[in-house]
DNA sequence: TTGCTCCTCACGTCACGTGAGGTGGC
DNA sequence: TTGCTCCTCACGTCACGTGAGGTGGC
């Protein structure tokens, strides 16, 4: 009594889906009228919008074949499973949501929270955008390596920044690195960096933080190989290494 | 620095899916390692998690490309879209939640909600579930060929049964089905059918839905091929024949 | 030696889409 | 005659999946 297209039409699938399912055996082929066309009757209609139901749930089409012959208490065990999957794609979609804003607002997508946190609190204290991106890179190759520990690794990193020292020293690092590596203030820095750091660990024991990244060649090679390079800074390594050297000195005639 | 499966796990795609998006031209080919194997930084971690956005939220490959190095500008128009898109597909998956709890439940996804809350009023009045599913079918074809009008039609209908006499006969003509032709009730019924039906169209213009009916013959053709039939169905309409023709008789010599 | 990760073809999959060429009633 | 719907092949599409056969470091 209904031709293709207008079975089609109200099950909201297209003429050429309805022939699909005749030919994978999901809907039975109807009778065809002298011009040869098909012509469906209400159960087509029936079993049509059942297989949209299924499909559209997201059962692939062999198991709606077996899903719809079968009995219908299998068919009620299998919806329950099947509305527990689309409620887990609706929860998947909000989150794709979210990170096509995040995409769209800029940069935050790449990282755990905590290393975002860390990244923030850099630019907060004045850090350069050159320093900063550059951290970030490292960050996301630890994140991509060592994903279980980043987060409490940043968080930790984020505190030592309360200590104003720290903060100072950190941001006369970030500005030395354009300066001409003779300049006379570096020795000044890389002095007051080898004190601080020496105040800091003082009697600590080194966290597991430090222990994971000292153990860890193939993460000391991946920050390194990815971290900024200037003369300045390269001067400043020297000069820490020299005082560090003095120190020991010191340390071994007392 | 990262190899294809730590990339790949980070961004929660297969390693599979990486080599595709370089085949694609949209993940720049990487250098590789002394063993030929893909070595991958930061900006690669980037990358293709901007391209695991775009395309789980919907974008074809080839527009990801597109988007990508297209003006950050257009990326954010798009980025609205998407997300009115994502929006949309989570509204389907609702409904579709709806259409699966239907389809366990039981059998009445197929058509709009006038008309089955015309066939519950059926069932309220005890009509046999033979003749229900009979006129279900029906009105499944109906809503079919005219999913305009079916609605307003089915509510029409369903006022109809408030009527304690109309009541009266649909059950007694429902119940006649299996009776034998000659029974000497069906004439009765006939007549206080014919009685009834003169008298609510007394003075009355037939409603838009009748003579949408009445016009198409193409749905008078599908409702009878689809109507139910009995010996004593068949009788009942001759009689109901009958008795219009004595009536027309008595009207015209009066 | 075994197990694991990586490599490159290249065919397979899923649910249809899309012509290609033709027919039948208005 | 034109336009519309229908018909049957049969190849195309999209985003990878899945072996097939081989290499390199532990």
């Amino acid at each position: 009594v209904l031709t293709i297209s207008q079975l089609a039409a109200y099950a909201g699938v297209t003429v050429r889906a309805v022939r699909h399912y005749h030919q994978r055996g999901l809907l039975p082929e109807p009778e065809r009228d002298s011009s040869g066309y098909r012509r469906y009757d209400a159960q087509a209609v029936i079993d049509l919008l059942r297989i949209k139901t299924l499909a559209d749930a997201g059962v692939p089409l062999a198991r709606v074949d077996s899903l719809l012959s079968a009995d219908p208490s299998r068919l009620a065990d299998t919806v329950e499973e099947l509305d527990a999957e689309l409620a887990r794609r609706i929860k998947e979609l909000r989150d794709h949501r979210k990170r096509l804003a995040q995409l769209a607002a800029g940069e935050r997508l790449y990282l755990p929270e905590q290393v975002v946190a860390y990244l923030d609190r850099l630019r907060e204290i004045g850090i350069s955008d050159r320093l900063i991106e550059s951290e970030r890179d490292a960050w996301i190759l630890l994140a991509a390596r060592m994903p279980e520990h980043v987060g409490t690794w940043a968080t930790e990193k984020r505190v030592g920044f309360d200590d104003p020292e720290f903060r100072r020293l950190y941001l006369a690092y970030d500005v030395a690195y354009d300066w001409d590596p003779d300049d006379p203030r570096l020795a000044q820095i890389a002095a007051d960096a080898l004190t601080l750091m020496l105040a800091l660990y003082a009697g600590k024991e080194p966290t597991d933080a430090d222990m994971m990244i000292m153990n860890d060649r193939e993460v000391l090679a991946l920050i390194s190989s990815h971290a900024l390079k200037s003369p300045a800074w390269t001067r400043l390594e020297e000069l820490a290494s020299a005082e560090m050297a003095r120190l020991s000195e010191l340390a071994d005639q007392s």
